[in-house]
DNA sequence: AGCACGCCGACT
DNA sequence: GTCGGCGTGCTC
């Protein structure tokens, strides 16, 4: 008797001899111990058992069983293999990202500890049967509801779109609370960034112990619980996680919540599975008969697409909580103040005039500068040398407190020079202006004013990000400044003024989504303003100030803007009219990678016509020592997806089998943002 | 992934 | 002469 398992590396699976006295006891969806290479011990799951002994390798045994009962069902092993067949990947990826840490023990010392916890850690308290009250519904959060219902009978997915500060929040309470009395499980997916304790302690108030929050920063022993509960008799009814918690096991899936549905987060790039959450929870609902809601202020493309062939139901909501308006966004022309010599680093006068006037009424403010450390670079006064990482083709980026040059793609880090390599200048002058220096900046601008800074270098863990954000609700500080970070769902109820340092660097990156992302982005950050009682003032700083994606941001037209740059993604074949697969290819030698790339291409051209863009050079181009291209495919939606990857598959195998392609590294993005 | 094998520089 | 640096090949 043979098994076939799956193991956490990047293969589907391997087969293994089940030894006598275990044959008994190695079950699909059980957890055994296996041998791997001259000295390492796996934790894999056991896919089929059968007699099909496979030809030219020496088979090794099963060592142990870890389960009595099978830890993955049916149903999971079913989407697991559609990820691993829809990102195009192994299903040993797949399993890596399903499966807690704590179960796929690799040591000795671990391996005694999952041995012995075969019986799921049952929880103290039981579920409790007493509903616990919901605040009411406001009119238009009532009629909301009712047409989610509604829609719910003809569309297995449907769209709430809300604008910032709608109450989506409430309804979905008030949903999960109807599918919970109905006997189902809940799932609602969150981005990591707004999985805070906010969002968990108010959902704890209403569901109490029915609910189990997943998430990766959590510890792996505490994932580990919330797995095996799943597991059994007495599963969580409602799941509040991020990402990864779509792998846990669900017997009775009723309902999916994808909030922030337009968050990119859900999509990540590295490692393999490179799978969009959105997507794959879709499927995951799909094959449970499941409903999916998914809530956002600034749809997708993708999914906006889809709401208006009514593919997908559609529910507006278009008045705030207690018919608070939404903030006046003001836009300030930084080309005009620039040409003027009025600009204060980063700030126009306008911008200082309304901070200060915010700060005497001792009113908070957030200012968004979507780029972190001091400055983007340093160049030599000189003769203009700019110091790159000696890995990753980017300029590195300067952090003046620890005066170092960091790389944002490998982390490499390194001194300042004392003098240029090239010329031996000792002066550089800082390009680009990011967190640190908007820190700097005011500091000098607005004496006595505290400042708290919320970038990846000051928010590292969970840990500092709740603090910087409690010490800002508590007004610790007058200014928070920061990236990305400050554009999620927090409620902070007395900031009145958001400024938006530069729109420019996001609206010029070379990426077809970049107007559709500022205006998500800005949207956000500018629904901080104005909660509560104070009346929300956003200043837009830009030197485009009369182009048509700013008046559609000031406006808040998302129609305008996503009708204007649909016209453009039909034109060039992008989603969400295609479907794209990038194919990259990496290799340590950049002349063999260029010759293996472009033959590659050939024969997907051979295939695909012209689908197939590239090979190109990435705008990285190197990233740890490898060099790096990149084959676009733009693909009809209605093209068999199985079909495509089939001829994928194939072009990688003849590619791989030439003498040449020795060290030669594919792997592919599907969906990709 | 992670470990063994293998091929070049600074040491007892 | 060797010890060990890490580039790279393979795993049922």
């Amino acid at each position: 008797m043979l098994a076939d398992v799956t193991l956490p590396i990047a293969f589907d699976s391997f087969t293994y001899l089940i030894p006598k006295e275990l044959e008994d006891r190695v079950m699909r969806g059980c957890r055994v111990v296996v041998p791997l290479g001259k000295s390492k011990i796996y934790t894999g799951v056991v896919l089929c058992t059968h007699s099909n002994t496979p030809q030219g390798v020496e088979l090794k045994a099963i060592m142990e069983v870890l389960d009595e009962q099978p830890v993955v069902n049916e149903q999971q092993f079913r989407f697991w293999q559609w990820i691993a067949s829809y990102y195009i990947c192994p299903l040993g990826d797949v399993m890596k990202a399903a499966l807690p840490g704590a179960m796929k023990p690799k040591d000795e010392k671990a391996l005694k500890t999952a041995t012995r916890s075969t019986r799921p850690a049952t929880q103290s308290s039981l579920p409790c049967s007493d509903i616990a009250t919901l605040s009411p519904l406001s009119p238009h959060q009532q009629k909301a509801m009712e047409e989610i219902g509604t829609s719910f009978q003809t569309k297995n997915v449907t769209l709430l779109h809300g604008v910032t500060s709608s109450g989506k929040t409430e309804i979905y309470i008030h949903l999960i609370s109807k599918y919970l009395q109905e006997g189902k499980q809940v799932l609602y997916l969150l981005p990591e960034i707004a999985l805070t304790t906010q969002i968990t302690e108010r959902l704890r108030r209403v569901f109490g112990d029915k609910m189990g929050v997943y998430h990766s920063k959590f510890t792996d022993a505490q994932r580990l619980t919330v797995y095996k509960r799943q597991t059994s008799d007495t599963p969580y009814q409602l799941i509040l996680g991020v990402r990864s918690s779509i792998f846990l096991p669900f017997n009775n899936l009723g309902l999916v919540i994808i909030d922030e549905e337009h968050e990119h987060s859900y999509k990540q790039q590295e490692p393999a599975p490179r799978y969009h959450a959105r997507s794959a929870a879709i499927m995951l609902a799909h094959m449970f008969g499941a409903k999916t809601l998914l809530g956002t202020a600034t749809p997708s493309f993708e999914v906006y697409h889809l709401a208006r062939k009514e593919r997908y139901g559609y529910v507006q909501l278009t008045h705030r909580f207690r018919d608070m308006q939404l903030p006046t966004v003001e836009v300030v022309d930084t080309k005009e103040a620039k040409r003027k010599k009025l600009m204060k680093g980063a700030f126009s006068p306008r911008l200082i005039e309304v901070m200060q006037k915010a700060l005497e009424r001792k009113e908070q403010i957030i200012l968004f500068q979507n780029r972190r450390g001091f400055s983007s670079f340093i160049e030599c006064r000189q003769c203009g040398w700019v110091p790159r990482c000696p890995h990753c083709d980017v300029t590195l980026t300067l952090h003046k407190k620890s005066s170092t040059l960091t790389c944002h793609y490998c982390g490499f880090s390194t001194q300042i020079p004392e003098q240029c390599p090239a010329c031996e200048e000792k002066r550089f002058t800082d390009i680009g202006v990011g967190t640190e220096k908007v820190e700097e900046q005011i500091a000098q601008l607005f004496e006595g004013a505290s400042i708290l800074r919320m970038d990846l270098d000051t928010a590292k863990t969970r840990q500092q990000y709740e603090h910087i954000i409690s010490d800002f609700s508590n007004h610790q500080a007058d200014i928070l400044i920061g990236t990305q970070m400050v554009t999620k769902g927090l409620d902070f109820d007395n900031v009145s003024v958001v400024g938006i340092l530069d729109a420019d660097t996001m609206l010029n990156l070379p990426d077809f989504r970049s107007y559709e992302r500022t205006f998500q982005t800005i949207s956000q950050v500018a629904g901080r303003a104005g909660r509560n009682h104070h009346p929300g003032h956003v200043i837009l700083q830009t030197r485009s100030a009369d182009s048509d994606i700013i008046r559609h941001i000031t406006t808040n037209d998302y129609w305008q803007m996503f009708y204007d740059q649909m016209t453009e993604r039909q034109l060039f074949h992008y989603p969400p009219f295609r479907r794209l697969i990038n194919v990259y290819l990496r290799h340590r030698d950049d002349q063999l990678l260029e010759h293996l790339a472009t033959e590659t291409g050939e024969r997907l051209r051979a295939i695909f016509g012209s689908r197939v863009l590239g090979p190109e050079r990435p705008p990285i181009s190197r990233i740890q020592s490898l060099y790096i291209r990149k084959i676009m495919l733009k693909i009809e939606y209605q093209a068999p997806i199985t079909q495509v990857r089939e001829a994928l598959l194939s072009i990688q195998s003849q590619i791989l089998a030439l003498p040449i392609a020795k060290n030669l590294n594919i792997y592919y993005d599907v969906d990709p943002l």
